[in-house]
DNA sequence: CAATCCCTTACGCTATTCTGTAAAGGATTT
DNA sequence: AAATCCTTTACAGAATAGCGTAAGGGATTG
């Protein structure tokens, strides 16, 4: 089992009970938990020069604000530090995030090693992820299946643009205006205002509005 | 102290660090938990009907839906079914809500004995707030006036509402005529179109679409 | 008591949105 | 080559958004 483990985490609540099951039920040797991202990637690169470092990382993904000044402030940022240190670090998030729209792209992009969902069961699920991970296979909370969303529709790059461009302030007339100037066609006024009302359709949206805080919501732009 | 304490949280891993605090801090003797606000709710009932009543209630605000069918399925539903069967039931809420508009009404409309905002130090504000309970004072945690200051300009509940129906793709008239059907005043379009003028200006926003991406990616919507 | 401020509401005007219809061109199929 | 489909575009009309002005009422101030 590991022995030195990392846990970034800024409920102190939380952090206690992960603590006590660590120990107890896999007998872990060394936790060390940081309640902000920075003092945790300095405590990764301490014991990283020092030639004993941890071995894996739990992390949450918000972390609250505070009086304490901050250089990162998620835990995507911390594990991105952490992995330009120390490539071969395991990685875990522990988070109340049940999105699969955020969370896939953390195994996509972030290659993490598992993903629990805080909730009912987070406790037994993270201590199967934790035997998962050792044995260098991922882990992903099975509830989060449940609540994925059934949109099969996806997005291209012109609808994205639109749709950041509406969400920002511009005017159908403006994004017209603006991919004219940049030589992108299609172009037209007319062909925003079908691209969009086909979103409509597909998203179940009643209006410009209802869209855009839909997909927000979706994590798609 | 008290002597019979109830935990309706739906995180195990919080779930276990609170009652292992209170345990050893403040030496309460019986500290039950549940997951579910009915069963919770249950609980209470059990214990009153037993005539070895509960003295206090630590409440979350939020409960994830599960599979499991239910009956209440927010902690304010389960305060005011509590008070109803327990008109003097202290009751504490711990929940990572930090919006004073939010968490005010609780004071005033549940007559809730303390608020603690979870964070990094929510366990030492949740033995305070316990002995201040129990000395009949009020307790708040402090550092929600600090995420005040952040956004000079807060949102009350007729704005929220507004906001809300507009990101679920109403009408400024259909909202109109909702406020006059719910007889809650004010209620013209006219109204409604000032209020969200004045938003725009408040959040730097061109239009509807601009102020609710803004607010929505702010979490306040 | 008058003056003032703030909030609500009505109204009017222009810009924009949303929804149709229709025409033109390109690509594919028959 | 003809028919068909798809995309782009223009245009038109009704509904809605956005913004200014003005009037009325309640509360506060001088």
């Amino acid at each position: 089992m590991f022995k030195k483990v990392l846990l970034a985490e800024d409920f102190q609540d939380t952090n206690l009970g992960i603590v006590d099951t660590l120990k107890t039920k896999l007998h872990i040797q060394e936790i060390r938990e940081e309640l902000y991202c920075d003092k945790a990637l300095n405590r990764l690169k301490g014991a990283h020069s020092n030639n004993s470092p941890f071995e894996l990382l739990i992390t949450d993904l918000h972390f609250k604000e505070d009086h304490v000044e901050r250089k990162i402030t998620s835990g995507v940022e911390l594990i991105r530090a952490a992995r330009k240190l120390q490539p071969n670090l395991k990685v875990i998030v522990n988070s109340m995030e049940d999105n699969p729209v955020k969370i896939n792209p953390l195994f996509k992009e972030e290659n993490i090693d598992a993903y629990v969902c805080k909730g009912r069961h987070s406790l037994e699920e993270l201590v199967k992820a934790i035997q998962e991970v050792y044995h260098n296979r991922t882990y992903y909370s099975p509830q989060i299946n449940l609540n994925v969303s059934n949109n099969v529709f996806e997005l291209d790059q012109f609808d994205l643009d639109i749709l950041k461009d509406l969400a920002n302030g511009l005017t159908k007339k403006e994004i017209s205006e603006k991919l004219k100037s940049q030589n992108i066609s299609p172009n037209s006024e007319s062909t925003i205002d079908k691209k969009v009302s086909r979103l409509f359709d597909e998203f179940g949206a009643k209006n410009t509005n209802h869209l855009i805080a839909k997909l927000i919501k979706l994590g798609k732009i």
